[in-house]
DNA sequence: GCGACAG
DNA sequence: ATCTTGTCGC
């Protein structure tokens, strides 16, 4: 049996639930301060190899300050619900590493925030374990119900707005931002249908797997 | 039991 | 997410 083969057989998804329940009451949304450098992060996969991207860009001008790549084996299977205990085995030393040499003021994640069963998705657990504000941005909805208000269209779930709707896109705070703050900031921040810096990071994970299209990272890490 | 189900 | 051929539309 493979070292990743023996990590997936500890993995106890009723215990990761259960984590989750505890860990969301340790979130604060509270305010975002000054944005001069913004981050996203994102992870491709050919089997269980996974490549993290994380692209660092000015605010507002968006151009490019760094984008790193590392190379890990995700060992935990994908469970909606659990999608950062499979993601964070990429990207908690990506970002570990960015973290020690240069400041990010804001995360875009690729995934959910609050929009989750127990109000701790991806970009919650990554904002918690960083001490960082994050923004969750998916593509597709993960629980609650559409429903208008004005002229937008935000996702309720056990009557809380827990994301809104931006596009075909479903933001959602995961640290430090409040629902109306991490929607301006998207909107902000969206070019092609998708926040600058996780469309970049996007790109340049898929390249580095072996997507064909040339990428726009240099910089890849250990595996 | 059945449908839903981030990446 | 990834696998994977052809097809529809600008």
């Amino acid at each position: 049996m493979s070292r990743c083969e023996r990590i997936a057989e500890l993995f106890d998804p009723e215990k990761a639930r259960r984590a989750q329940e505890l860990l969301s009451r340790l979130l604060w949304s509270g305010r975002l301060g000054e944005l001069r450098r913004i981050g996203g992060v994102d992870v491709s996969y050919r089997g269980n190899l996974g490549v993290g991207a994380l692209v660092i860009v000015t605010y507002p001008e968006l151009e490019v300050i760094s984008c790193r790549l590392l190379v890990r084996e995700a060992c935990v299977p994908y469970i909606p619900g659990l999608l950062a205990f499979r993601e964070l085995e990429v990207i908690a030393p990506l970002l570990g590493e960015a973290l020690r040499r240069e400041r990010i003021d804001l995360l875009f994640v690729n995934g959910h925030g609050i929009s989750h069963p127990r109000r701790f998705g991806l970009a919650a657990h990554v904002g918690l374990l960083f001490r960082l504000p994050t923004i969750g941005v998916a593509r597709r909805k993960l629980v609650g119900e559409e429903r208008r208000r004005g002229d937008i269209t935000y996702i309720v779930h056990r009557g809380e707005e827990v994301a809104a709707r931006l596009g075909r896109l479903y933001v959602s705070p995961g640290v430090g931002v409040t629902l109306e703050e991490a929607l301006e900031v998207t909107r902000s921040v969206t070019k092609a249908g998708m926040p600058e810096p996780l469309r970049l990071a996007d790109k340049a994970s898929k390249a580095a797997i072996g997507g064909g299209k040339e990428g726009n990272c240099l910089r890849v890490l250990s595996s």
